[in-house]
DNA sequence: TTGTCATGCAAGCAGATGCTTGCCTATGGT
DNA sequence: ACCATAGGCAAGCATCTGCTTGCATGACAA
């Protein structure tokens, strides 16, 4: 079975939120990040005030949606973006 | 000012919901049906039952959010698809 | 005019969603 | 051992969302 386990729509409903998208935006700009690095950086580079859950939450629904992909190092987990669902959008409308 | 009224935010909330998608399929493969049309085409070709209002209350979503145009000819109503706003998505993330 | 057809408007409701709160696990430093 | 750090789990809650229900409007036909 794949690393992850969602459908089409999910990656469609984890775009539905902004602060996942600024989150994508963070990770597309610098990779690997941990949970608090991403944190500090939203609320510096994106305006954004989102608690340690909260982000982790949405991290959760990215990984679900494959769009983000991560890797543990003893106590820090990296995040890296992963565009290649967003192709559903692309060929579905033939952009 | 413009002819859709929303942001960036609103392209991706009206993409979030499956019916919609299915709509946004319907009107690529056949432009300028009217609301009963695309009820009738997503019975038949997408196997959804979806009630005149809440296909109609999604046309609105996707109307706000830029993605279908409509012209009005007597008591009816055609929508067609426009798939600009959806370079928003190929160009954040460089696709 | 009377009736029908295509669509619009708005209130109400159940389920989904994003967030908080509080506690727990595990890794690494001293 | 002790403590701080990085992250995880789960329940509760306010809001949002999609849908239904019921009535209203406007266009065309007989």
């Amino acid at each position: 079975m794949l690393a992850y386990g969602g459908g089409v729509g999910d990656v469609f409903k984890a775009l539905a939120d902004p602060t996942r998208r600024a989150i994508l935006d963070e990770l597309q700009e610098r990779s690997g990040q941990t949970l608090f690095e991403l944190i500090s950086r939203l609320v510096s580079r994106h305006g954004l005030t989102s608690s340690r859950q909260a982000v982790s939450q949405h991290l959760e629904v990215l990984e679900a949606a494959g769009l983000v992909r991560t890797r543990r190092e003893g106590r820090y987990k990296f995040h890296e973006l992963d565009t290649a669902p967003l192709r559903a959008i692309t060929d579905r409308w033939r952009l």
